[in-house]
DNA sequence: CAGGATCCTATAAGATACTG
DNA sequence: CAGTATCTTATAGGATCCTG
């Protein structure tokens, strides 16, 4: 995500990268759309076209930039097949797919602070 | 985080927000130092000085910015107390502790992938 | 089909100096 | 002490058109 500097030094984010694992994974997912992809392809593999249309909001440009992004960053593994037309599959790496449970309590956190007003009601239930 | 566009639409991020939990969450915490500042304040209040001084790499400005972001978003209560020098402590909601499992989570997946030869070695002993 | 290329705007982040 | 203000650069995100 963030590149090395001209002038060889690191900036502020990454020499916290180097040294915290928390800031670490934080910058793996950060970005826009990334953990609702990661989420996504939990499922299985995906085509692009797949992912295109589940995600219609996102524009192509940043479907793939963020696409491309994880795999330099190793959550997501490219398959090119050689045919016509071509064929694009998108698939979790183990790494990636350990970030399963977090993103179910990340989902759970919205479900209940998203509307408190949901929550209020199902207290009185 | 995102405000409303003069045209009254809304971004497609915010259209999302609107309409997914993990999308919600994610924009929540979504910055480059929001988890860490979080995660520091689970330990109790913090004064904006201590805030500084463990954070030294963050610029004072940035540290504002992610605060009262954080302040308006429901996250953090800013308490100011009226004295000479000024004091101002800051303190996690409810609704932000509540994502404290999460993090700790994070920190481990970051524990866990952030050097492979760590791992490595880990399963060798 | 799965993108790449180009151009543009918006937002994030940073450096530095100043203040009630 | 706890910020503000100002300026500048970097990065993210988006619109639109093109292609092997």
């Amino acid at each position: 995500m963030a590149e090395r500097k001209k002038n060889s030094t690191y900036t502020r984010n990454e020499q916290c990268i180097i040294e915290c694992d928390l800031t670490y994974a934080v910058n793996k997912i950060n970005g826009r759309w990334k953990i609702l992809i990661l989420s996504k392809l939990e499922s299985g593999k995906m085509r692009f076209g797949e992912l295109r249309k589940e995600f219609s909001y996102i524009t192509e440009r940043m479907l793939t930039l963020q696409l491309r992004a994880m795999e330099k960053d190793g959550l997501v593994k490219r398959t090119v097949y050689p045919e016509i037309p071509p064929r694009v599959e998108y698939e979790l790496t183990e790494m990636a797919m350990a970030f399963g449970p977090i993103f179910k309590q990340l989902s759970e956190w919205g479900g209940k602070y998203r509307f408190p007003v949901k929550e209020d009601l199902e207290e009185k239930l």
